[in-house]
DNA sequence: TTGCTATATAGTAATATGCTGATATATCTA
DNA sequence: TAGATATATCAGCATATTACTATATAGCAA
């Protein structure tokens, strides 16, 4: 089976993209980096929090950031999550095919 | 951008899975179905905490379930939760190789 | 310096989650 | 039927998460 510390790092980065706002921010930033601000106003969430999501996701190396002047550019840092999503919106797509 | 509801769905399902005890179960059924007692004992955690688990991972359409006799059997419902977990694994191949 | 824009953080309240012990329900066997 | 086994559920507590407001910090431009 599974060992325990992978099981315990596979859930936290799960768990880091398991999230309506979060999931949105990740597929925003598949095509490339992006800053804050444009973030903000992409998911039309309050600056606040989408900051903290931003800052959650990298604590848990699901994105990384870099600064330039005074804009923050955001991009996937752990690239496995773009084939996660690859699989989930398959997924989607399959359900809608095949509703029961 | 992703639909509203599907993002919910989406985060919804990867909720279910994250966490380290829920992904255990997951790879214990992918094989094939199980009975609680079975999973509880592969697992080595209560009976309580197992079954409220499975039922909310049934809940939320990952897992599925029969009663035979007094057994109760889980299976993977939702398949493709699976090739989720497929991409996760080969994430920390990926990682174990390239560690920095 | 002042003021402006961009981003991060702190404090807090509401809600959700995880786990436990106890109990309830269902099924089987004698 | 009674007793044993299998599973589900409940009530409660501790902790985690979410989202909000307000405030702080960083960089830029005048």
């Amino acid at each position: 089976m599974i060992d325990n510390n992978i099981a315990k790092h596979v859930a936290e980065v799960l768990k880091a993209v398991a999230h309506p706002a979060r999931l949105k921010i990740v597929e925003l930033l598949v095509p490339g980096e992006m800053n804050v601000g444009d973030i903000v106003r992409a998911v039309s969430e309050k600056q606040a929090i989408t900051s903290q999501q931003l800052n959650m996701m990298k604590d848990k190396g699901v994105l990384g950031s870099r600064r330039d002047g005074s804009k923050v550019y955001y991009h996937i840092e752990n690239k496995n999550v773009i084939r996660l999503l690859d699989c989930i919106y398959d997924h989607c797509e399959q359900e809608k095919g095949t509703r029961r």
